[in-house]
DNA sequence: TTCCTTGATAGCTTCGCTCTATAAAGCCTA
DNA sequence: TAGGCTTTATAGAGCGAAGCTATCAAGGAA
C-alpha cells in the first residue's frame, strides 16, 4: 500500500480533477492518472467514476475515503514524530477558527511561534461545523471554536475565554443609555451577523430564552461589515467582547455591556481525539492550556 | 513513506532480531536490515540501537512506534474496506479472551464465520492488561473481556452477559450443604486461581468486602487444572457460571451456587474506539449485539 | 466545423527494492 | 587461543514500479 498513491487518491477526491490534483501532488498528469489506476488495481476496485470526466466516487471510493485519510495523516505524523523527537516542531500547523473567535487566534499562533520558532502556521476562518469536518478528515490541527454549543464527537478541548455579547455603536451615532435594559435593546436600529451563522443563532437562542427577538435592519456575514456599519453612526451592533476589545482606544466606537445573558459561550482550542496524539495537536493544546489573554477576555 | 519499510520497523521491534523478523515479513535478512537503514535515512534520524546484534530502540525510535503502528493499521484497514465494500468480510480476526470468558468465545466465534464464511479466527487467551495493550498497539481486532473493572481507555463495548461465581465440587467428594452461607465458605477445602490472576483478584475483593479471605489449599493458573483437582475428591474450587456451564450434564461435578455476592461482573467484547472503525471491528461488533448466548450465561 | 478541455496511452528513463553471496564482528567452546 | 557459530552489514545484479514528455481520443462550446 503506497501511501503516495493514497494521496493521489485524496488530492483527486478535493480536488475533482485530475490536472489539478496531479498539480498539487506536484507530479504530471499522466502520473496522477496512472497512479489511480495502480490503486485501483491493487485494491481490486474502481475508485472513481469517469465518463471522459471525473464524475465523482464510486460507492468503493466514498467507502475506503475516512481510511485513506488516516492513512496518509498517519504518515505524516510518523514523519512530524520522527522530527519532533529530537529537537523542535517544524513544518505547517493547519488552524481553523470561528470567526468569532479570530481576535484570539493571535495570541494563541504568537504563543505557538513563541515556542516553536521552526513552525509555519496556516489560519482559515471556518464555520464550526467546517471546523469539525476537517478536523476529523485531518486537514486541520487544531480549531478554536465554542465548546458548549453542538460540540464535536472525538475531540480534546482546551477553554481559553467565555465570550460575552456587547452593545458596539458609534460615540456620535445612536444614544446608547449607560445601562441598558431588556426593553432598550428591542427599540435600538441594530445590525447583525445573518441569521444562519452560529454567532447569531446563539445570541438568539440567549435572547429567545428570555422572551426577546431582535429584527436588525441590517444583516452581514462579517463583524468588520458590521463595524463599517456602526462606525457611519446610524445603526448599533451586538458582537463578541473579543473583538469589542480589539476597538480598545478607538475614538469613534463606544461599548456597553448587555444585561444580563446568562453564561456567555465557552470558547477554546480542540483536536482531533485520535490516539495517538500527533505533536502539533500535543504542543497546541500546551500551549493553550498555559496561555494568558490579554485584558478584554473573560478568562474562565 | 513506504508502508512495507514501516512493517519491517515494527517486525523488528516486535522480533528484537533481524533474521526473524525478515522470516515474519517473507524477505530475506538484507532486505530488513536494508529497508531499515532506508527508513532511517528518510526520517533522519536512528531508530535501532545495534552494537553487533539488536540492542533495542533509539528515544527516537520508541517515539515513533505508535504512530508506525497506527500507519500499518490504517494501511490495512483500507485494504479491509476496499474488499468489504462489496462482498463478504475476508482475512483473519485477531481475538484475545481473558481465560474467564474462553466458554464464551465459541458462541462469538461461531456467530462471526456464521455470518462471515469467509472469515478466519484466531483465539489467544490474554490477560486483560495484555489485551488492552494489545488492542492499543493494533496487534488484536477484539477481545473479551471484564468490562467494569479497569476498563481500558479508548475502547469500544457490548457487553455479553454476567459471570458469577459458583462453588464446584466433586459428588463424592467434599460435603457440600445445598444453601451455602458465608460460614461453610471459609471452612470449606478450596482451590483456587493464583492470587495475581484477575478474576482472583475479583473474587477476594468481592469478599473482602463482606469481610471475608479465602485460603485455598492448592492455587493453579488454570481452571482446567482446578477442576482436575476438584475432580479427586479433596477439593472444591469456586469458578465462574460460565465454566460450569460447561459442565453441565457432567456425572462427577456438582455446582452450587455462591451466597449473595453483589452483582457480578459484566464481561463483553471491546474494539479500540479509533475513527474511522475498521471492519472487523464493526463486524464483531454488531454480531456481539444481536448474539444469544445458550443457557448457563447469564445475559443482561 | 473548429478549437479547447479533459483524461488516457505510449515509450522511455530512472530509481529503489529485492535477491544471493559474502564479509565482518562478537560470542561460545574446546 | 583457535575454530566455529551467530548476527548484522555490504556488494552487485535484476527487475518492477513510478516518473517524465509527447501524443491521442472524446466531448463540449463557439
Amino acid at each position: 500500500m503506497q501511501t503516495r498513491l493514497v494521496e493521489y487518491f485524496l488530492a483527486l477526491e478535493r480536488e475533482g480533477h485530475f490536472a489539478r490534483a496531479a498539480a498539487l501532488c506536484h507530479v504530471s498528469q499522466p502520473t496522477l492518472s496512472a497512479g489511480i489506476a495502480t490503486l485501483e488495481t491493487q485494491l481490486g476496485k474502481r475508485l472513481i467514476r469517469r465518463d471522459r470526466k471525473y464524475a465523482g466516487l464510486t460507492p468503493e471510493g466514498e467507502a475506503i475515503l475516512p481510511w485513506a485519510r488516516q492513512l496518509v495523516a498517519a504518515a505524516e505524523a510518523l514523519g512530524q514524530a520522527a522530527e519532533t523527537a529530537r529537537g523542535p516542531l517544524r513544518g505547517e500547523l493547519r488552524l481553523g477558527a470561528i470567526p468569532a473567535a479570530m481576535p484570539a487566534i493571535g495570541c494563541l499562533a504568537t504563543a505557538m511561534l513563541a515556542r516553536y520558532p521552526g513552525l509555519n502556521i496556516s489560519v482559515r476562518a471556518l464555520t464550526s461545523r467546517q471546523i469539525e469536518r476537517e478536523l476529523a478528515a485531518f486537514e486541520l490541527d487544531a480549531g478554536l471554536t465554542y465548546l458548549d454549543f453542538e460540540p464535536p464527537a472525538h475531540a480534546l478541548s482546551v477553554p481559553l475565554y467565555v465570550e460575552r455579547a456587547m452593545l458596539v455603536s458609534a460615540v456620535d451615532g445612536v444614544p446608547i443609555p449607560a445601562v441598558i435594559d431588556r426593553a432598550d435593546l428591542a427599540g435600538l436600529p441594530l445590525c447583525l451577523l445573518h441569521q444562519g451563522m452560529q454567532n447569531r443563532r446563539i445570541l438568539d437562542a440567549r435572547l429567545a430564552a428570555r422572551g426577546l427577538a431582535l429584527r436588525p435592519l441590517v444583516t452581514a456575514d462579517s463583524y468588520v461589515a458590521l463595524l463599517g456599519l456602526v462606525q457611519q453612526g446610524r445603526l448599533c451592533s451586538i458582537i463578541p467582547d473579543s473583538h469589542a476589545a480589539l476597538l480598545d482606544g478607538l475614538r469613534w466606537a463606544h461599548t456597553t455591556p448587555l444585561p444580563d445573558m446568562g453564561e456567555g459561550s465557552r470558547v477554546g482550542v480542540i483536536v482531533s481525539d485520535s490516539a495517538p496524539m500527533g505533536p502539533l495537536a500535543q504542543a497546541v493544546l500546551a500551549v493553550a492550556r498555559e496561555l494568558r489573554l490579554p485584558p478584554g477576555f473573560t478568562t474562565i
